[in-house]
DNA sequence: TATTAAATATACTAAATTAGTATAAATTGG
DNA sequence: CCAATTTATACTAATTTAGTATATTTAATA
């Protein structure tokens, strides 16, 4: 029932590219130091980040990183399901999975589970970087 | 973001002596093989599920295990506290845990994870036991 | 009261996941 | 061309989860 540490940090490099001036970049070892996670780990994560197009990055002398969409529209629940897929509370409210017990509709346990699950899910999508970004300021 | 295999599989146990007549008891063996979960992986969380109260146990011949309270006072939480320990979506909702980053009343990320946090234990702890006990006999 | 069917206690091993590292190659600005 | 940077791939270490083994204690009952 937890996110995993890779996560956060995902979430902090997030937070850190939301609150970069538009059109900045920031290279991996300023993120790194800044966000005090190990430089090669960063490295690894923020390729997650860009294959899923949370990020944009640019290559070579000044390259860096910056958001590769708007802020408003990247919410905890995306940057979560790119580093430890999707949240799936139990195995079994994953359609693929066949627990075997009994059929998933008549498992009264499976039903409580996916409404849970469900909840989560749609709060985690409410959650924007922008908004994000915006406490922080708001609190400095 | 997972509940472990032993959870689930104690969650299930639960159900099972819940779904027991009141009084009567039924021996590892049986739960391990009606709800097939590994003979002395079965009794390992069953020591857990005992000394939590949660499960009376008896011992010698024709001993075994009942529910150790009523089915609607235990929650879906009350189990998953017992295997898993608290629910903790990410380190930083522990009030021991400190994180380094920024002072907790003002991390944004940390301010949105201890309000899903919270929802998430208040949806545990409205699944009692009886409530779905009662949803698996209405299907059967 | 001896036997047997159970739970209890403690310690161990194996598998899987998570966290983090290493090295070499490709790209770009100056 | 050189230095600063990302990219790709593979590896290792640490931690957690899942499951096993063995010896002991307890209670019913024949």
């Amino acid at each position: 029932m937890k996110i995993t540490q890779e996560c956060d940090y995902a979430i902090r490099i997030v937070l850190m590219l939301a609150k970069l001036g538009s059109g900045k970049r920031v290279d991996a070892a300023s993120i790194a130091e800044t966000q005090s996670i190990p430089q090669r780990f960063t490295v690894k994560i923020l390729r997650k980040l860009v294959q899923s197009g949370l990020v944009t990055s640019f290559k070579g002398a000044k390259g860096g990183y910056q958001l590769g969409k708007k802020a408003e529209t990247i919410t905890l629940k995306d940057v979560m399901w790119v580093i430890d897929g999707p949240v799936e509370i139990n195995k079994c409210v994953n359609e693929e999975y066949i627990c075997g017990r009994t059929e998933k509709q008549d498992c009264p346990v499976h039903c409580q589970l996916i409404h849970i699950n469900d909840m989560i899910d749609k709060e985690l999508e409410k959650i924007d970087f922008a908004y994000l970004a915006e406490q922080e300021k708001d609190s400095e």
